[in-house]
DNA sequence: TTTAAATATTTTATATATAAAGTATATCCA
DNA sequence: TGGATATACTTTATATATAAAATATTTAAA
């Protein structure tokens, strides 16, 4: 095979494979979605959030959630309008600056998302059920150096 | 390590390997986002839609491309309105049933749709670029287990 | 210390997305 | 044939999402 016939044959293999990734993703995702739907009356934007306030029971500040969750702000402002109507989560003031509030989960909202959570993992588990722990390992490998490549790549494309 | 430990292991194995299978999903799908934006002014989800066309010169019925993209019909609709107000595709009447229309491309949508195939690939292969060819075939085979693995239990958790 | 710049958040306008209801047409079958 | 069903699509109401503008407050600087 020429050089020439090599690099096309690349192009369509690197297609292939981002294709595929799409497909895994949104597989599982549509599943997350719909089950968080029926089981909790929820949405995964609902669920990520509230899967980092768990991680930091102190609350965050709404620049803190847009950059962990990767949205924007105007995304988290809505979001969390949402749920402090639901009651799962409330806007503390921050004592030194009047233009931040913390959010943090209510009892409720930590309740709530205990149960989620617990029903989350089960799902996750059943996507990757027929997986050996070896193929488990070598995915998040090789996911470890699409991840680096992408990120390496990132800075050129937009310049 | 006995039974419950093992159980526990491979629940926060499957979990991590699911946030890095979201992580580098995203992290591409942005990049793309952001420069079809910036460089052709236009969105993913028309370039989806064009893609499936580009593939079906004769055209694709609405139904067809709500399958094929994997979303609901009215949202197909709504990008459809949208491409068809930019000149890109057209809605074409079916002879023997009046509820249907094909949609495809315009002369215009098929040249404009070239140029941002070509460029889409450009940032694939980039993003993937550091991954040599054994590389991708392992991820591509792992990601077919996920596949057909997600598939098969995705009955089991709605039902 | 007043102004300028930066930070934190919300608001606005617009584009996806969904589910569910609505409209129109086709098909089936008793 | 003609009414029930199914199919194809659009419309509606609502929830995410973004970029860009607007608001409020803090910090830095002259």
């Amino acid at each position: 095979m020429d050089k020439e016939a090599r690099a096309h044959a690349d192009h369509a293999q690197a297609l292939r494979l981002w294709l595929r990734m799409l497909t895994c993703t949104g597989l599982i995702e549509q599943q997350v979605r719909s089950a968080l739907r029926e089981q909790f009356d929820t949405t995964l934007p609902r669920f990520d959030l509230m899967a980092q306030l768990e991680r930091h029971s102190a609350g965050l500040k709404m620049n803190d959630l847009s950059r962990r969750l990767m949205v924007t702000g105007g995304n988290v402002t809505g979001i969390t309008d949402q749920l402090v109507a639901e009651g799962l989560v409330e806007r503390v003031a921050v004592p030194g600056d009047r233009r931040a509030a913390l959010v943090r989960l209510t009892p409720s909202g930590r309740t709530s998302f205990a149960a989620m959570a617990r029903a989350h993992e089960a799902w996750i588990v059943q996507a990757f059920g027929d997986l050996s722990e070896a193929d488990m390992a070598s995915l998040h490998t090789l996911l470890g150096r699409v991840k680096t490549s992408a990120s390496a790549h990132f800075q050129a494309v937009l310049a």
